[in-house]
DNA sequence: TTAAGTGCAAAGGCTTTGCAGCATA
DNA sequence: TATGCTGCAAAGCCTTTGCACTTAA
């Protein structure tokens, strides 16, 4: 007889592990924008032996699962969010390259594409670039020199 | 006495070239949507000589003369279209893979986080994922089944 | 003529995978 | 205890780069 296993809620019927753990607490303090690479760097930090590839592995789950979110930023750098933080959409700076969060009502937006063309949005992202307000005024400054 | 080369307004002080006027023009034809595996398929079925380190340095050249605009759309994957083609947005079916345009007004975006940000927006992009018309009514039949 | 572009091949990042050992439930 | 996760190292992608040759203007 198969004794069936005791998982956690949150991984669906995959083991909790330490590493598991470690990453998706990691994730959560960071609010948002984090990369794998950073988060290799913050894990290895706190538990020398983790690999690259448990990394990647346990971000795959995690998008699998829908506990986190992979948006795609500035020069093609992919960071990782916890799905259930406040929906909220990106500034990136491409001179400083600073992330800000800010809030966008997309809900306009996805009725309008729904009634033009059938689609039946199940995931938007808005990605603004520019100048930041330090950068805007540091341009002025430079321009006026 | 040093004489000065005679270069096409198009790229702006660097040489056209056989090969940077097939891609220009295969990213044309492609009317958004292509990526750099794909234009390297496409111009080497016209010319067989051509490398794919070309191809990327053409398109970082072109990106680099706003020539040509890079969107991230899907899993990770960069797509280059001609960046005079009407300004409009993507909607990225999960299913199937479509990538349809559709007309997005930013302008009240832009304006909102210039006021609530003092944020300068230079490039906008709206990504939006779900079905499809088709694949909307396909996942309908399927749960009715 | 000559600065700049090109092809080739090698190197660089980041991400995935095979395998043997380890650990969770 | 057994399934499935982990670390390690190797392999796989895609993209960039060094070098000698070629070409546009």
């Amino acid at each position: 007889m198969r004794i069936s296993r005791n998982y956690s809620k949150e991984m669906q019927g995959h083991p909790q592990t330490k590493q598991r753990h470690l990453l998706l607490g990691l994730i959560r303090e960071a609010n948002g924008h984090i990369d794998a690479k950073e988060l290799f760097r913050r894990a290895a930090s706190k538990d020398k032996s983790i690999s690259t590839a448990t990394v990647y592995r346990s971000l795959n789950l995690f998008k699998r699962l829908g506990l986190v979110d992979e948006k795609r930023l500035g020069q093609a750098r992919c960071y990782y969010e916890i799905k259930h933080s406040p929906q909220h959409q990106h500034l990136v700076c491409s001179r400083c390259g600073k992330v800000i969060d800010f809030d966008c009502p997309l809900s306009e937006m996805v009725d309008k594409v729904k009634f033009e063309h059938g689609f039946i949005v199940t995931k938007a992202e808005v990605y603004l670039e520019g100048h930041c307000s330090d950068c805007a005024k540091e341009k002025k400054k430079e321009e006026h020199a």
